[in-house]
DNA sequence: ACCTGAACACCGTTCAAGT
DNA sequence: ACCTGAACACCGTTCAAGT
């Protein structure tokens, strides 16, 4: 069966079983073998489709970022819908905290994250801040969301109490492994709500 | 020469390389044998002296965490001390990017890591703070300073000035390359003072 | 047009063999 | 104790060969 009649792949199928590797056994599971073998063909067959194994892990990061509600900013003013377009960018993140590492280096080429920075600096724009701030504020949300989604710090605390002996403020740090989701949430409004509040206030002081 | 008189490897010498080599090339230059050539063995010697390659990257990053500054906590009031730290973690992310990734996961068991960890918490408990919102400071300072330092998302958009003709307000986004290092450190100013001062004002209402 | 097997130049890691 | 060569089970990617 070197070629069937019905064609075996397309971008679609492969994006999804792509995807479904990334979110049940992480970034480092995807090899373009295992992948194939997920669909039933053979690692080079995926290169009809895809160029390089870079641009399958742009598409899945894509398809995360296009699910991401833009809508508010259409409709609410700009602190509104920052926050309001943050906790939905974090809730989509959340869901697929593996591919956030990818979505941290920028938007690149990919279609869909473009969109969303025109969305997100044009109502910047369009409320007065200048492109520096806008840039400025862009930055900021994106260190908080992608932060806060990456969801491994409090993770990242080994689950061996022993190691914290030495430390007497961290006695609590392997009790964190279990909180970690409340923590990052915990960190995310905190830090939503102290970012918006201070720059509502500093655009009604005309500081831009 | 199979030994010869002068051992040929130490940990300093393997953790030097290796930071060297992420430093000029990023973590994925990084191999065992690239990293044994660059010393002047075979790669399998290097497992006399680190049990897998993870344990060298984590020695490189926490050797670039120990360089970081927490003495403030002990001389100045938190709010100060928090802005201080900060700066100086910053500045020394921003001198090895490419390792902020591997930072980001969280402290596992580096010892500088744990040590910066147990300061900045032990800061913000006897300055008052929950232990709950204490943990929320902390994470919302990890997001800032390693988002900002991360240093490549406004190099991530691309350079070529055709991508962005539908996205009106992104033309100047090519032009973002060429400044993404003050773009970077303009969002973390911004946020720095944004994020202390609110918390400032919280503690004096007695939110804490 | 699309899938395959074979191949190339890599990986991290193990291990018996040397001194 | 520490370095080596050979080997194992992987990688991403290329390409001629098939239908």
């Amino acid at each position: 069966m070197a070629r069937p009649r019905q064609t075996l792949l397309t971008r679609e199928r492969i994006i999804g079983a792509a995807s479904a590797l990334i979110d049940a056994e992480g970034l480092d599971a995807l090899s373009m073998r295992r992948l194939a073998t997920e669909l039933g063909v053979q690692g080079p067959s995926l290169y009809n489709h895809f160029a390089t194994k870079a641009e399958i892990v742009d598409a899945v990061a894509d398809a995360v970022v296009a699910q991401v509600d833009v809508s508010f900013f259409a409709t609410c003013a700009w602190p509104d819908a920052l926050k309001r377009w943050a906790m939905s960018y974090r809730a989509v993140l959340a869901e697929h905290p593996n591919i956030v590492p990818v979505l941290a280096q920028g938007p690149g080429r990919r279609p869909a994250a473009l969109a969303m920075a025109e969305a997100v600096y044009g109502a910047l724009i369009e409320a007065g801040w200048s492109y520096a701030r806008a840039t400025h504020i862009g930055a900021l949300m994106r260190y908080l969301v992608t932060g806060s989604a990456l969801g491994s710090f409090a993770l990242g605390f080994d689950v061996d109490p022993q190691l914290y002996e030495r430390y007497p403020h961290l006695h609590y740090a392997p009790l964190l492994a279990e909180h970690h989701e409340a923590v990052d949430e915990g960190a995310f409004e905190l830090g939503l709500d102290l970012l918006i509040t201070g720059l509502a206030a500093r655009q009604e002081m005309g500081t831009r």
